[in-house]
DNA sequence: CTAGCAGCTGCTCATATGAGCAAGATCGCC
DNA sequence: GGCGATCTTGCTCATATGAGCAGCTGCTAG
């Protein structure tokens, strides 16, 4: 296209976005017939020159959406826009809302959901609607007494959930990580513990955030790790982890041994659901984002419009 | 308006900006006729979630430039855009551009422009295309003999507008400003110069910027003055500069001592002037530009999208 | 209970816009 | 300088959209 074409289809787009003037109007004013108008204005817009922002918390990108379901094969993506954030904490809220969103929406309504802990699903337990859904049981499916910070959120999210949808909620009666294996099999073997274990193997759906492989990991704040054993970790491949198991980027269990301490539902569970919805969002959790849905942990990904994006970009 | 029609109004417009769909395949989608959709789209818009922006070098905001018109009694004004912007050579760019587009499309075509001399002035230099226009005479209206940066800039600067525009140019033989005042007057009352000053204040039309007045002042870099005396004007209340002489939020001389030992043509005839555009663009520069523009010190101004919004706040 | 009223809905009709096409302009290539 | 190839232009016609209006719904005050 001609440079003064270019300068004109820019002239002919201030005037019909910015002046809500018709194309007639455009031709009088630049001297041109509106059919060039017409055609100044697409290419304006394939040129890309047009950007067109769906500013509000509830915003999505569907374009990505499909881009990504079609790619990855996932069953449904839920990409929510970053128009207009201000800071990180902002985008943490519409990941959840769209969580929270697409958990009312969710049909067929699961009979049992089972749940992850964290600050995301914090963040949904607190988006949810009360009345969301009308008896949905809820399960933890992953260990979850919190040793040092905040105790109690972790059963605080699961009972949040299952009141607000009308359930009954079952807590998970165990650590994280226990300190020795023994330990970890004592528990498992005791009848309360493997009661829920066995609801959390079975039920309808999975919801679950993953959190990064850094000195930020909520591991280190529960004080189940130390940011020497993430460091450790990260040596070996870890990108992140998922209900508590840290894996590296194809999906793998990056360290046996503490993986064989780690108290929840294994991995395979998981891969095999029809329902798993993976909510991971934020610029430090593009990795584990990439490797979650590569490995096919997840059967949904609920995420932010920058992770999707960078999601695309190798695969 | 519901939270329900406002998430409707959301859903809606992502599939009619993002994915290109008619307002009947939405209602299909959405089921809801096509009325209701037409009527949701508006509300999105009139609700500001939809935000439009032109991304290009060359993209102006003509409402703004209304706005500030009618608010201001200027002639004319040229507000460039911020979009897509990466730093702030890149608005000193664009903003040069859009100046060397006004005084390209100028009517009538000035017989003489007077000039001043800086980094704006130079870029709009650059930016002229080779026969912008056809005899068009150059004349300096301020003292433009840098003491230590980069000597003759200012001179250049002229030479390369006028020949450019296919006119002669004459460069005021002095510095900015003088040590004594003697000096000046001695200077003032050589007759090369005399004629140049006349000239100058006979110019059909002027083209200049301003300065602000901190440490950052383009006086201190060509060695005229100090950043103690920069801050002691700050301190009578001095908000930049303009062709060499210091003014105050009024548009009142600050220092007469100082104004008195400044070289070039007096205010006055700017705000006599038919045209005086003014280019004043950048975040640091929003004083003197409310400055130059409430005290008519110009009848065109050229500059960025925010100060232009900063200058519509308060007066 | 019901008259009055505000707001919403689905429609008709006028207008704005995009697709597609034939004629004209422009270009490069010899 | 001639001549086909390609690009651009102005058009017709079909479609999409917005304005305006009548009827409906639901709500409130007597």
């Amino acid at each position: 296209m001609s440079d003064i074409d270019e300068l004109l289809s820019i002239r002919a787009a201030e005037l019909y976005y910015e002046e809500d003037k018709t194309q007639d109007e455009i031709g009088t004013i630049l001297r041109l017939t509106r059919w060039k108008v017409g055609r100044l204005l697409a290419q304006a817009k394939a040129n890309g020159f047009i950007r067109i922002e769906i500013v509000h918390p509830r915003a999505r990108r569907l374009g990505l959406e499909r881009a990504l379901r079609e790619k990855t094969g996932l069953t449904d993506a839920i990409v929510v826009s970053t128009a207009g954030l201000v800071d990180e904490t902002d985008l943490h809220k519409r990941t959840a809302l769209a969580a929270a969103d697409y958990l009312t929406a969710l049909r067929p309504v699961p009979r049992t959901l089972g749940i992850s802990w964290g600050r995301t699903l914090h963040d949904i337990s607190v988006q949810l609607k009360p009345g969301w859904a009308s008896g949905v049981d809820v399960v933890q499916i992953n260990g979850g007494v919190s040793l040092n910070a905040r105790p109690g959120t972790a059963a605080a999210t699961a009972v949040n959930i299952a009141q607000k949808g009308g359930g009954q909620f079952t807590l998970l009666p165990s650590p994280a990580i226990l300190e020795r294996v023994e330990t970890k099999h004592a528990i498992a073997t005791d009848r309360s513990v493997t009661a829920v274990l066995e609801m959390g193997s079975a039920a309808s759906a999975y919801l679950f955030s993953a959190g990064q492989a850094d000195a930020g990991s909520a591991h280190v704040d529960s004080g189940y790790l130390t940011v020497d054993q993430i460091d450790e970790l990260v040596r070996k491949g870890a990108v992140g982890d998922i209900v508590g198991r840290f894996i590296d980027s194809a999906g793998q269990i990056v360290d046996p041994a503490l993986n064989e301490r780690t108290f929840g539902i294994p991995l395979e569970h998981l891969r095999r659901a029809t329902t798993a919805i993976a909510v991971i969002a934020g610029p430090r959790k593009h990795a584990i984002a990439r490797s979650v849905v590569l490995s096919r942990l997840c059967t949904v990904l609920i995420t932010d419009e920058d992770t999707a994006a960078a999601l695309l970009q190798t695969p």
